[in-house]
DNA sequence: CCCAATAGTATCCTTTATGTAAGTATAGCA
DNA sequence: TGCTATACTTACATAAAGGATACTATTGGG
């Protein structure tokens, strides 16, 4: 058994799950990657059963992380639009390879259960 | 108290974060990639602080999702062993680009707060 | 005056995740 | 007999995440 060590900081791990984690956040990031620039509302009616609450606690998050970009017009009704940063494309290599694992992976499960009766 | 069923998750990204997540599922695969087949007294020392039960549940679940995989000695006192599968060794390049991008962003955010003042 | 529209906050409640402490099984040994 | 070692399991308790509902602020239009 090769001893390398590439694992050092288990904290990396850990700081990458942060961003990503939760109920919300994956479906959050795609939107945004894949649509670019959402208001609040707009990406409240994409997901569908988020709450204001979460959704904008989600946001703040992603927007300390430097993830995502909050702008704020000063109008009446307001309007804050939501965007991924520069830096916020990092991240998305990462959650394409975890989606497509993860899609592979799915497959991997069902044809298990087709061959033992689970 | 219904089960967990990993399979119903509804995207990739989801399906592999059930995998990943957690406060000790990282660190568990972390040592299984790097060390091989490890005893469960052996896992339990490697991880100071985790519970009997927590160390359980975790390798169960990963075993439910053919990560890895548990080989149960007839001894008394008993002999039970670890190590990842063939097809856990696909996640291995997944969780070391969460570790690489991990580490580069806690630098990313530790140089941030240095500009600002947050 | 009253209402609609938007992006939130505040308060309380439920559901999961994790933790603590104790109990189970059994061959070998003193 | 009673103790040790190992890998669990069970019952109960707390912490963290997520959710429901109501409330706020503002201003142009009827």
């Amino acid at each position: 058994m090769e001893k390398k060590q590439p694992w050092q900081c288990r904290n990396g791990v850990e700081a990458a799950l942060e961003i990503v984690v939760g109920k919300w956040k994956p479906i959050i990031l795609l939107h945004l990657f894949h649509e670019g620039t959402k208001r609040f509302g707009e990406l409240k009616s994409l997901l569908p059963n988020i709450t204001q609450k979460m959704l904008t606690a989600q946001l703040r998050e992603l927007e300390q992380q430097d993830i995502v970009r909050r702008v704020v017009y000063p109008e009446v009704p307001p309007r804050v639009e939501y965007s991924i940063t520069e830096y916020g494309r990092s991240l998305e290599p990462i959650l394409q390879q975890m989606h497509d694992w993860g899609a592979a992976h799915l497959e991997h499960m069902k044809a298990r259960r087709g061959v033992n009766g689970s």
